[in-house]
DNA sequence: TTTATTATTGCAACAAAGTCGCATTAAAAA
DNA sequence: TTTTTAATGCGACTTTGTTGCAATAATAAA
């Protein structure tokens, strides 16, 4: 099955690079011609994730955030999620932490996915 | 406001107790008296929340799981949830891990809330 | 024990998030 | 230009969680 290029997709691709941030349906639908159909985003998305261009984060307040993929790929190539997200309670902005994080499992258990989140208040909030 | 003992907040409680594991409101449903009412057990359980008796995990399902809060306590008796949660994608099952983790956060950054939480297969699940 | 106070419950209504089927549209290949 | 089929828009639907309000019942007060 081919991809193909859509206007819908080319919008939603530039709305994620410009926000340099996770963002939600809700944000994108903001920011883009705003006529787009709930549906469609969400099937863009997921394909973006399908595709490995974009991951998934599910924030604590149960919404589902969506981020380019800039430096999730490991030395082999092999994609890695391991990073923690920042939701800032304040301006609700969704960004990526640096740190890599691993998590010891006890024996027997085997990660298939990797959601860490913290919430709080961002830098450029705690200031005003 | 004094908090009353009801039957409710019994049953969830025990069933908490018992299942010795973080929860769903629809785990929990199964286990109380079926004709108890979803917005009882939800007040029930973000009381005890409030009361820091229980603490509230978000699935990277999006829903909502909450646990008992066994070794939540910190030396000082403050309340620490910073460790991970583990969600077995067969069984359902969603327990604590151990171990603390710290992320190190940007400068000027606060943190007010962490929730971690990786899926995949748990050891009894990986066996069968 | 009886009465008064008000926390808690059940019900119904609601909102938000996300998914899915289906007919239509439009990329890209032929 | 025609054909193929991925992508879209619409509507319906499910699930999760919250809230207002009247009724109930746990606890304090008399």
């Amino acid at each position: 099955m081919k991809r193909r290029n859509t206007e819908s997709k080319t919008e939603i691709l530039e709305a994620l690079k410009s926000a340099n941030a996770a963002m939600s349906h809700e944000m994108i639908q903001a920011e883009v011609n705003s006529q787009m159909d709930r549906a469609t985003i969400y099937r863009v998305l997921n394909r973006f994730c399908d595709d490995g261009q974009v991951h998934k984060i599910v924030g604590d307040d149960g919404k589902q955030y969506f981020a380019l993929c800039l430096n999730c790929m490991e030395k082999e190539g092999k994609h890695n999620h391991n990073h923690f997200h920042f939701r800032c309670l304040k301006c609700g902005k969704v960004e990526c932490l640096e740190n890599e994080i691993s998590v010891p499992l006890p024996q027997g258990y085997v990660s298939e996915s990797f959601n860490g989140l913290i919430s709080g208040c961002c830098a450029s909030c705690s200031k005003s």
